[in-house]
DNA sequence: ACAAAACAGGATAAATTTATCCGAATAAAT
DNA sequence: ATTTATTCGGATAAATTTATCCTGTTTTGT
């Protein structure tokens, strides 16, 4: 569904909102450990984030990541999905033609197009905000 | 979504249903051609597929790939895809945790339950049959 | 100033996926 | 029998994704 890098964007994403909702900032060794991912790895990732201003990091001392605690409620998960695996998952068509499209189909493109509409609906309307409260709660968990 | 491997498989099975539900035998070569796929990879990926039983490979002169008509029916999408990427994709975590479930969810479980229940069931009942009828009407497209 | 803690980013390596090549096996046609 | 068309399967290569390493830069605390 998602790469790697994506999941880990995601899991990264939702730690750093969790604690920016408490007013917390967190380094990447915190983050990678928290959700258990490798750290260098992660590293990138969160770079590919802070350029698109989704996260944003702190050099130096005490320095690490953070979100700022207003925007929470606006950046959504296809914010992230798109930043880091782009909107093919649910654009595009589900057997790779170049032209998939109602006036021409690909075999499945009608029965798809409602599982990729729902999957585009429910990233574009999901929020951290919600996501980071709930880990908040301990409600869901970010690993193992 | 899908692999590549999945992706070909997917549209080489279909085209091959839909030869065979008019009676036809079709190559690789054939195959690759129509679908618009690199042939040597598509080999590997039938010789998967021929292994479980989905299609039947015909070796020597006039050989080639079919499928038993009267199984058109009972072939479903979730069997190729099963039988190529694994079930991965409608099961499992979203977010790639080792467990995932209503007692031990990941912060997406819930909303990602629905989306990925929607494509299993999207998959085990859509059958080879439906499929190719539609490519032999001409009212969908393996390639381009 | 200096040392320490932290991210940035380029280089590289490992793993996986995608793709190709080629000799062997098979089966039909001649 | 021999040739020809075809799949099988092992080896290899190319491309992409995942992961690591290392040096540089930034910032804070002493």
């Amino acid at each position: 569904m998602f790469s790697k890098a994506c999941e880990y964007g995601i899991k990264a994403a939702i730690y750093i909102a969790s604690n920016s909702n408490e007013g917390k900032r967190v380094s990447l060794k915190g983050i990678s450990k928290h959700i258990d991912s490798p750290e260098a790895f992660t590293a990138k990732i969160l770079q590919t984030l802070a350029r698109e201003n989704i996260v944003n990091s702190i050099r130096g001392i005490n320095g690490g990541f953070e979100i700022d605690k207003q925007k929470l409620e606006n950046i959504q998960l296809a914010d992230i999905v798109n930043a880091i695996d782009g909107d093919s998952i649910y654009k595009g068509s589900g057997i790779g033609l170049k032209e998939c499209s109602e006036q021409h189909p690909c075999p499945i493109h009608n029965d798809f197009k409602v599982v990729r509409n729902n999957l585009r609906i429910l990233l574009e309307t999901t929020n951290l905000k919600s996501l980071a409260m709930n880990v908040n709660a301990g409600a869901v968990f970010l690993k193992i």
